[in-house]
RNA sequence: GUGGGCGUAGCUCAGCUGGUAGAGCACCGGGUUGUGGUCCCGGGGGUCGCGGGUUCGAGCCCCGUCGCUCACCCCA
């Protein structure tokens, strides 16, 4: 009889620890809702062809590494494997590009991949992402691209940076493309590269072997190919970014993994992670509603990737969750002082002071003990002596002190500490 | 999918040229049946990842397998 362990490549998060993934999920939601982003809750799971048509069929993504499986109907269905996707969907769905536009949504959940794992690679992975359509305004660019460094700063995060460039669109795109093919196939290269070449040059240009980097010096770069358009567009977004104070740096190497990225696009890359060192990326994406059947909106959004960004914060040492869990712990003697103690516990809970007791059957010493690992700063100690006199026992747990209080008058001493 | 490293108690690890498994921390109990955190004493915990092989004998050597990890790849 062996015990059953979770799939491989998944992460969990168990207390302590995953007060700090609580904390994270927050800190990179907050600067969403402060620039009045609405929540949306999607399902984690779409029609393949959801994927298929709006990430890519070439994609890595979409060709090998989804979870794919067929529900009773026979129908094929994916675990998603990134937001936007299905989010447009929903957006489609329920007729949102039909209101007020931009319209600004943010979610929050898991997403599937079935990679090697690796440290921060994991095939169940959280992520925080935000979606921005409707509005071809370079200041929503910015706007997008402040909201994941404001959420990375706010944990304390340094060890990072913002990389951004343009991956033109569909008027500039294809003639760069036919370029870079034309340019890569006069290379020394192995097969699989020269194949890569064919389905998704720009990804060679990320190459990291050495003799591959030395071949590609002199390739051409998209930003040097735009159309007027995107560059117009590009300049306009760089200067929004200044005008927000945000600092970053031109990669016109980057690669996205998603086939529906157009024009800006970028990606937070965290120094002390290794060789998974992305922590959120994203763009704009102005051919993706139309291409999964809704008006023909532009759009742009991100994805930060929760995981990442905690296993960041402990890379650069920062304490982000509260270690202390509770304000006080009652630890009744006898039935009588239970029932009061259990009593008492219920109307400080109710009034917002963070309260627990011993349960079970310690003896005082195991009782306080709990107390001391409770994380409480305090301990009301209860027993039938003080019940006779109508008292308890208040116990500083840092310094020692105890005197006795009323028990008349416990929950409004301890609501005047604590509140 | 391809390579390298590593799997010993809940955690971090030690274990000699093969000789029958240990420490620290954690947990539980006692010292102190109305007082925790320090201290002292004691205790429970292990199919040495799993399966096979070599050997009188395997935690140690060999093969396979699973998992973790680092890199490729990919990306959050």
């Amino acid at each position: 009889m062996s015990a059953i362990d979770a799939p491989k490549g998944v992460v969990e998060y168990l207390p302590p620890e995953s007060a700090t993934f609580l904390a994270v999920r927050e800190a990179l939601a907050a600067p969403a809702i402060a620039a009045g982003y609405g929540y949306a809750e999607v399902p984690i799971f779409e029609h393949t062809e959801l994927f298929v048509r709006g990430v890519g069929e070439s994609t890595d993504v979409v060709s090998k590494e989804m979870y794919t499986f067929d529900d009773r109907g026979g129908r094929s269905l994916s675990l998603r494997p990134e937001g936007t996707a299905g989010v447009m969907r929903a957006v489609i769905q329920h007729g949102l590009d039909r209101g007020p536009l931009p319209m600004k949504l943010w979610y929050a959940g898991p997403f599937f991949r079935a990679e090697r794992p690796q440290h921060g690679r994991y095939r169940q992975f959280f992520q925080v992402g935000i979606e921005a359509i409707g509005v071809d305004d370079p200041a929503l660019d910015a706007e997008v691209v402040a909201i994941g460094d404001s959420g990375f700063r706010s944990l304390g995060l340094t060890d990072f940076t913002l990389e951004i460039t343009s991956l033109g669109d569909s008027t500039c795109r294809p003639g760069y493309r036919e370029k870079l093919i034309a340019f890569l196939d006069t290379l020394d290269l192995d097969a699989a590269t020269h194949a890569r070449a064919q389905v998704n040059p720009l990804r060679v240009l990320d190459d990291k072997r050495t003799d591959v980097r030395r071949q590609l010096v002199d390739a051409p770069l998209m930003i040097d190919h735009l159309c007027s358009d995107c560059v117009e567009h590009f300049a306009a977004t760089r200067a929004y970014l200044d005008a927000l104070r945000v600092s970053y740096t031109l990669n016109p190497r980057m690669v996205r993994g998603l086939d529906y990225y157009t024009k800006t696009t970028f990606e937070f890359v965290h120094h002390g992670l290794g060789a998974q060192s992305g922590i959120g990326g994203g763009g704009r994406y102005d051919g993706l509603m139309a291409e999964l059947g809704g008006q023909p909106l532009s759009g742009i959004g991100f994805g930060l990737g929760i995981d990442r960004a905690v296993l960041a914060c402990r890379a650069e040492g920062l304490p982000i969750a509260d270690e202390r869990r509770l304000d006080v712990f009652f630890v009744p003697l006898g039935d009588a002082a239970r029932l009061q103690s259990v009593a008492t516990v219920g109307e400080l809970r109710r009034a917002g002071v963070r309260a627990d007791l011993a349960y079970g059957s310690k003896g005082l010493k195991g009782a306080m003990r709990a107390a001391d690992r409770s994380s409480a700063l305090y301990a009301v100690v209860v027993g039938d002596r003080d019940l006779d006199a109508g008292v308890s026992q208040l116990k500083d747990l840092t310094t020692g002190e105890q005197i006795a209080v009323p028990l008349n008058q416990l929950v409004a001493t301890l609501k005047e500490k604590f509140l």
